[in-house]
RNA sequence: GCCCGGGUGGUGAAAUGGUAGACACGAGGGACUUAAAAUCCCUUGGUCCGUAAGGGCUGUGCGGGUUCAAGUCCCGCCCCGGGCACCA
């Protein structure tokens, strides 16, 4: 009986179906184990043989685990939301729901093929508002939690409130958050939290939710209209579909993900994870130990263009400025305030023409709602504010068209402070100030008042986005890992997108370092990353103290600093630090060596084992040393202190897009409020296009009645990889309504006990799965906090990829008119596709095609043919460019390489004829690249299947090597592992005869290769080393075949073994050796050491290490026995050739190693 | 530049410091067959000697070292893949 792949695995997926057979409960009785595959998006294209590698693994283990005693969690499911269901819509309008319901199909027509053993019962998917509606419940805990550095883990909001409403809020604490926004909040009391308004404290709190809403800078996609974390973003281009990136600033939902960046980094020392993912999370985590360096600014200041530099008018003026300054402290960045206001009163006594003659319009009462002028908020001075209705107008000189990005960023830094900004040119106020004013008087209309009443007190409270931070000196911060270097300073360097760099310029340097500044910042990640060597930068004017002495540094700006690190500003130490170096050079700053036996003349010195000599306190102590003693003093003095930095950056969660789980979260003035529970899942809204409206709003914004009680809701989605940071939670209990996932369901699966997937979610998923587990488990609703004890990375299968050479035809015309050009080019298009081989066009630098011969005839016939058509016809055929193209693999013989013309001219179809100019067959050249479809190298199993089947599918995969390598797939090598299924199955039935096994007494040697096989087999599928696995299965066969073994006693274990590698034959075998229930519930053969005892070991006799021949002695020969013995042997005398051995080293059952 | 992997026949690969190349593909030769498919048997790292049986030398990226013995351990390089990167 020959073994009919197809109909078994036809039979046998029925049957599992049919059975239930994979189901599984959770039985609490049972030991557990939980494997699980990291989770597909399904994709239009559907899988290729690489898909299913990790898949096949992990069956087998949950397979093994099975048949081990083990109660399995093997679940699979779908990451349903994504962009590339989303760009479809775009393009064709087919709604992304639909679109990911055909593809989610495909995937599982194709899993089933394979035979997974998957709990289908289990399936989810991250689209599905049952899914979703937990993902949002989560993101609502998010926002309700703040982090406490303390106690190291995440608390409900409200015991934040409880606290500040005890102890209000010390700047000191500030050091316990990370993150980029908290710097920005000033301390307050618990008096004066209590006094807060709502709003006012809702603001606040943003600064410590663990989801929260914030201005940030952001990877902003252009082409993809959306935001992208930064996992998301390589090289300056989006991940996906690689499109240009650019920094962007702007509001948006942002994860707290550094809160977690110490617990994520030390909780990888716990993890049986590869190396190398641990590693690349170390690097993206990038934690780095020094100190925080206060250097005092030391600069006469003007924040903004002096009243000479905007082109002043003197008028008289009549406000009395007795109160104003005061009020300023409401609305400015009390970082700076007092330099502002000096500034701000300055330009009050010098307004521009334009300034004074709209001030005289709409001062007093002239406009409803009192204006204010030449007002400080934030850090800028505004030329007009109503506070009331938090309207900005200015009114822009020349200088404007010069500062176009800066006046952009201003406006929205005021839009963020809840300011709208509206601006006038100096003409129109200058021409019709009636009509400026009129439109003022609009926008003020439009606006909403921000105040209760008129009253001022309470208006400038509202107006007041934030409390301060106390008035205090201007200092720049510095990070830094060598505070030892410290007495080498002789510069500070700013990042040009650092805020002081503006504060500090003094006005007869600002266009200098404005200009550089916005050139700087113009300059492309991508061009600063390939320009890493050019040395840019320029000197503020301003200077700074040094905090041990007392010395004057200048104040620089470089854009080798980066804006996003540390504090954005470095303290240059050139002696030490080769950036710092290179940048002292290139502008002939002093150099001083900080270290002994350093040559500063060459290069900098970065060794950090050796003695510090620069003059100072710190001379002559080692390095580590002098960190410490440096970083004691600047606390001491009140100049810096002891700080750990993190590379890591808080993840921006928030996508303007559709086809994600809406956030859910509604606005009141403004300010974010959670939907209550009750309203999930908020479910995402029909829309008529999946487009961004008009104002740029994301598709959200098109739905209608998208509001909670009147109340606008979010309108940005979630990103891909909320859904799967929580997903392997809800395997565990998929239908509960009530809750993600019960807590006895979380108490008998608990963690991942093994996952698989690809290693390219190192730094993002695998960082999010963490981060939620681990908040999770903060709040209690988990008891463990990392969420997979084992990963194993499947290397990609790599495609082959086949080329073809073809040479361009065209027709070399004269001038001639523009219809006969038309004509040609219509005659082109008809021309042949014309194939040369790889010789011609790797010739291509030396010779041109009309060189060949055989080029040269084909021309010539061409140009004749076309002359015999049309004796008139104008111009000379001619050849153009080689070029090198990819050719579909299945076209191609994949042993010769020979391209098979029949069907490739089938394939360019009737439009076009195709001739090839070669003297023999055409050969393909092959690569080993990524398969995908865009390079034709793609292979797809379920072609693989119904030519081989199923089984012979996974044993191949397996049996291509080591599961974490990487491999091109090779369709030649199949044949193998069929041939060895064949012979399996030919144990069962004699040769292509019926089935038939007897019962009588394995002999010893096939006892013997049965326990070796199933050691073997256990053994690697503990290490998950299924390549070896196979070969020895192939071994038993051929082995077995050659005693003609068709012992039960000796198949039937073996028939076990099997299945988790190849579960349909072995269910077909199982069922005829007479067993009605599946071979998935039979108990694992153990094997027995006893069968595997020789009697006798042969030696290999080596003499120098160098084996010459093998003697057989019994094994229980002692060493001194063998070793006479071998000494004994003529052949041994023979190569001894009568000289004694210099010494006879014997390793029972190993070797004999002879020296002389 | 730094950090992880890795480098073994024509190919995929195997090898607790102990016979390098298991297992499989491919290739060559043979058997069966009218023929093909399928199946089975033999050979197959390189090289040299020999008519042959058989034997010698050499060989795991390169150069050193430790050891009775090194693909495996140590030192120094080269190359390939991946991660991070003007990260202070």
């Amino acid at each position: 009986m020959a073994y009919e792949h197809n109909e078994i695995e036809k039979k046998w997926r029925a049957e599992w179906a049919k059975r239930g057979t994979y189901r599984v409960e959770n039985d609490a009785s049972r030991p557990k184990y939980y494997v699980l595959d990291m989770f597909p998006y399904p994709s239009g294209a559907g899988l290729h043989v690489g898909h299913p590698l990790g898949y096949i693994a992990s069956d087998i283990v949950a397979r093994y685990k099975r048949h081990s005693g083990f109660n399995v969690l093997h679940p699979m499911g779908y990451d349903s939301f994504g962009l590339p269901a989303e760009q479809y819509a775009i393009q064709t309008g087919q709604h992304p729901a639909k679109t990911t319901e055909v593809n989610v199909a495909r995937y599982r027509e194709q899993l089933d093929n394979i035979g997974f053993s998957f709990d289908w019962s289990r399936e989810v998917r991250t689209s599905d508002p049952s899914f979703y509606k937990w993902t949002q419940w989560i993101f609502l805990q998010l926002f309700d939690s703040w982090y406490d550095h303390e106690a190291q883990k995440a608390k409900p909001i409200h015991t934040l409130v409880v606290r500040f409403g005890h102890q209000g809020w010390h700047h000191a604490d500030a050091c316990a958050l990370t993150g980029d926004v908290e710097e920005e909040l000033g301390a307050f009391s618990a008096d004066e939290w209590k006094a807060y308004d709502e709003r006012t404290k809702q603001r606040i709190l943003q600064h410590f939710r663990l989801a929260y809403l914030s201005e940030a800078w952001v990877n902003w996609c252009p082409a993809l209209g959306t935001v992208l974390a930064n996992d998301e973003v390589k090289d300056g281009v989006s991940e996906r579909g690689g499109h240009p990136v650019e920094r962007k600033r702007m509001p948006q939902w942002s994860m707290r993900i550094t809160a977690y960046a110490q617990r994520l980094l030390s909780g990888l020392d716990t993890l049986d994870w590869s190396e190398s993912i641990k590693e690349a999370q170390r690097n993206w985590i990038g934690r780095s130990e020094g100190a925080l360096v206060r250097f005092k600014v030391k600069s006469n200041l003007t924040p903004n263009p002096s009243p000479e530099e905007r082109g002043t008018a003197h008028f008289d003026q009549d406000e009395s400025d007795s109160g104003a300054i005061s009020r300023f402290r409401e609305t400015a960045n009390p970082f700076i305030w007092s330099k502002l206001v000096a500034h701000a009163k300055e330009m009050r006594h010098n307004p521009t023409e334009a300034e004074n003659k709209l001030w005289q319009a709409i001062r007093g009462n002239a406009t409803s709602g009192r204006i204010r002028r030449q007002h400080i908020i934030d850090k800028y001075i505004v030329d007009f504010v109503s506070l009331r209705k938090q309207l900005v107008i200015e009114v822009d000189g020349d200088i404007h068209d010069l500062q176009i990005e800066e006046d952009a960023l201003r406006t929205l830094a005021l839009g963020e402070k809840g300011f709208k900004v509206i601006r006038f040119r100096n003409e129109e106020v200058l021409s019709d100030v009636s009509e400026v004013k009129r439109r003022i008087q609009a926008e003020l209309d439009s606006r909403p008042d921000f105040s209760a009443s008129a009253d001022d007190k309470t208006e400038e409270e509202y107006s007041s986005p934030l409390p301060g931070r106390g008035v205090g000196g201007e200092a720049i911060e510095v990070f830094t890992t060598r505070p030892d270097t410290l007495f080498g300073v002789t510069f500070v360097t700013l990042a040009p997108e650092h805020e002081l760099v503006e504060v500090i310029t003094p006005a007869n340097r600002r266009d200098e370092v404005m200009a550089y500044v916005t050139m700087a910042k113009n300059r492309s990640e991508r061009e600063r990353m390939t320009e890493v060597k050019r040395v840019s930068g320029v000197f503020t004017g301003a200077t700074c103290i040094h905090p041990f002495t007392g010395q004057e540094v200048p104040v620089w700006v470089g854009d080798y600093v980066l804006g996003g690190y540390g504090t954005g500003a470095v303290m240059a130490v050139p002696g030490g630090d080769q950036r710092d170096w290179n940048f002292a050079t290139h502008f002939n700053l002093p150099i001083i060596a900080v270290t002994e036996g350093a040559d500063i003349s060459k290069e900098a010195d970065e060794r950090k084992d050796a003695t510090i000599c620069s003059e100072g306190f710190l001379k002559g102590l080692k390095v580590p040393d002098a960190i410490k003693r440096a970083i004691d003093e600047l606390e001491k003095r009140g100049a810096g202190e002891r700080r750990i930095n993190f590379r890591l950056r808080d993840a921006a969660f928030g996508r303007q897009r559709y086809w994600g789980e809406p956030i859910p979260i509604y606005y009141k003035d403004d300010v974010p409020y959670a939907l209550p529970e009750s309203e999930l899942p908020l479910k995402l809204p029909e829309v008529d296009k999946f487009l961004p409206t008009e104002d740029g709003e994301p598709p959200l914004a098109r739905a209608a009645n998208w509001n909670y009680q009147g109340h606008p809701l979010e309108t940005t989605t979630m990103p891909g990889w909320a859904g799967s940071s929580w997903y392997f939670l809800r395997y565990m209990d998929p239908k509960n309504e009530g809750r993600f996932a019960s807590p006895e369901a979380i108490n008998y699966w608990q963690q991942v006990d093994l996952y698989v997937g690809g290693s390219e979610h190192a730094t993002g998923h695998l960082l999010y799965f963490r981060f939620w587990t681990k908040f999770l488990h903060d709040r209690g609703w988990i008891n463990f906090d990392e969420p997979a004890k084992k990963l194993v990375n499947q290397g990609m299968i790599q495609g082959v990829s086949r080329f073809i050479f073809f040479m361009g035809v065209a027709i070399n015309y004269p001038d001639v008119d523009n219809n006969t050009v038309v004509k040609l080019q219509e005659e082109m298009r008809r021309f042949p596709v014309v194939l040369v081989p790889e010789s011609l066009y790797t010739q291509a630098s030396r010779l041109k095609p009309t060189d060949v011969p055989m080029v040269r005839s084909f021309l010539n016939q061409m140009q004749q043919l076309r002359l015999e058509r049309d004796p008139n016809a104008v111009g000379v055929i001619t050849s153009q460019t080689l070029a090198k193209t990819h050719v579909d693999v299945s076209f191609v013989n994949p042993v010769t390489g020979e391209l098979d013309i029949s069907t490739y001219k089938k394939f360019v179809g009737n439009t076009q004829d195709v001739v090839v100019l070669s003297d023999g067959p055409l050969i393909c050249p092959s690569e080993v690249e990524k398969m995908s479809k865009s390079k034709l190298n793609v292979v797809n199993p379920d072609d693989i299947i119904s030519k081989y089947g199923a089984d012979t599918l996974r044993l191949y995969e397996m049996f291509l090597g080591p599961l974490e390598q990487s491999k091109p797939w090779d369709t030649n090598g199949i044949e193998g592992t069929f041939r060895f299924l064949r012979k399996f199955w030919n144990l069962f039935h004699g040769h292509g005869d019926a089935f038939g096994v007897t019962d009588d007494a394995p002999t010893k040697p096939e006892l013997k290769i049965l326990h070796a096989t199933l050691k073997k087999i256990t053994e690697d599928i503990e290490k998950m080393s299924f390549n070896t696995s196979v070969a020895q299965f192939m071994i038993a066969a051929n082995e077995l075949g050659a005693l003609k073994c068709n012992k039960r006693a000796v198949l039937e274990p073996l028939v076990i073994a099997l299945a988790p590698f190849a579960p349909h034959i072995a269910e077909e075998l199982w069922e005829k050796l007479g067993h009605t229930d599946s071979v998935t519930g039979a108990k694992w053969p153990q094997w027995d050491a006893q069968h595997l005892v020789e009697d006798s070991f042969s030696y290999p006799i080596s003499f120098n290490g160098k084996t010459r021949l093998q003697l057989e002695f019994p094994i229980g020969l002692s060493k001194e026995e063998v070793e006479a013995q071998v000494l004994a042997n003529p052949e041994v005398q023979a190569k001894l050739g009568g000289q004694p051995p210099k010494k006879v080293i014997v390793v029972p059952k190993r070797i004999v190693n002879i020296v002389v």
